[in-house]
DNA sequence: GTAGGATGCTAAC
DNA sequence: TTAGCCTCCTACG
């Protein structure tokens, strides 16, 4: 269940359990069963994530990516060898002797050129992830929002202004700034954009490291407020996600949640101020 | 058993 | 704006 962090997470434990040596490839659910074929007892090179899109580099073919989105229900299971027998939903499995990957559901799963690969770069936008250490990511995106009459919650899930945020970081990252999802992108100031960028970059990296989404600044914890442990299964600690109608940690207001662009938006009127 | 929803995105109207 | 993709899980009878 993917944002950014967990695409960059995937290409890190990719390479570990599979970088530098020749792997077996097979898709028993069918559907990416020729390049499976293809790619199998080739070597993986390397890994990249951008974004929401996975790339997996194989020597000795001509097109040399493996591209994987995994859309709203893409799922990756890593494991020990020996490999259980797949089922039937299985795109790809990926094993050698150690471990073996299966990935189900995804949107896309395709070989796909360089031509191809530098395609999908050109039309994302920076990745906190990629662009967190130079100041032209931030910059990049700024340059759209700024003159965006379209509302900071819809910016923020357009990949091609920022690539990586979901559902989750960008009602998180509005709570934690205090800014109301409904703002227009040219009315945000470059000192709010700044902050929130740079937040992104450190959410991002906490959550490649930790695997889930943490946003609950420590002062804001259950156990610094007093209050019980968080009951909800969607992972982390966060302040709105999935929060319609509680109180809000920090001011105890009720959250609310509205649709956006086909998807849930929370956020907490009384903190996020227009 | 069935319905509905979910951290996503695209193409078609 | 809507349907469609594709899988898993939960809530509800």
């Amino acid at each position: 269940m993917p944002e950014g962090h967990t695409i960059h997470r995937l290409a890190a434990d990719h390479r570990e359990r599979f970088g530098g040596r020749p792997v077996r490839a097979s898709s028993p659910q069918g559907k990416f069963a020729d390049s499976a074929a293809l790619l199998d007892g080739t070597v993986l090179e390397t890994t990249e994530a951008h974004g929401k899109h996975l790339f997996l580099g194989f020597g000795g073919l001509g097109e040399e990516w493996v591209h994987i989105h995994l859309g709203l229900f893409g799922k990756v299971n890593f494991g020990d060898a020996p490999a259980p027998p797949p089922t039937d939903t299985v795109r790809l499995r990926l094993a050698n002797p150690e471990s073996y990957v299966d990935l189900r559901g995804p949107t896309t799963c395709a070989l796909i050129t360089d031509a191809e690969k530098q395609a999908i770069h050109d039309r994302l936008g920076p990745d906190p992830l990629r662009d967190g250490d130079y100041a032209d990511g931030a910059a990049k995106a700024w340059r759209r929002i700024s003159k965006s009459r379209t509302t900071i919650a819809a910016l923020l899930m357009d990949q091609k202004i920022v690539a990586g945020v979901g559902n989750v970081y960008r009602a998180e990252v509005l709570f934690r700034h205090g800014i109301d999802p409904y703002r227009a992108g040219k009315d945000l100031t470059a000192r709010e954009w700044t902050a929130i960028w740079d937040d992104l970059v450190e959410l991002l990296r906490e959550g490649v490291r930790l695997n889930r989404i943490d946003t609950v600044r420590p002062e804001h914890t259950p156990e610094a407020m007093g209050r019980p442990p968080r009951v909800d299964d969607h992972g982390g600690e966060v302040y709105v996600y999935r929060r319609a109608h509680l109180p809000c940690h920090i001011c105890g207001g009720e959250i609310r949640t509205a649709g956006l662009a086909a998807r849930n938006l929370f956020w907490c009127p009384g903190c996020q101020q227009r």
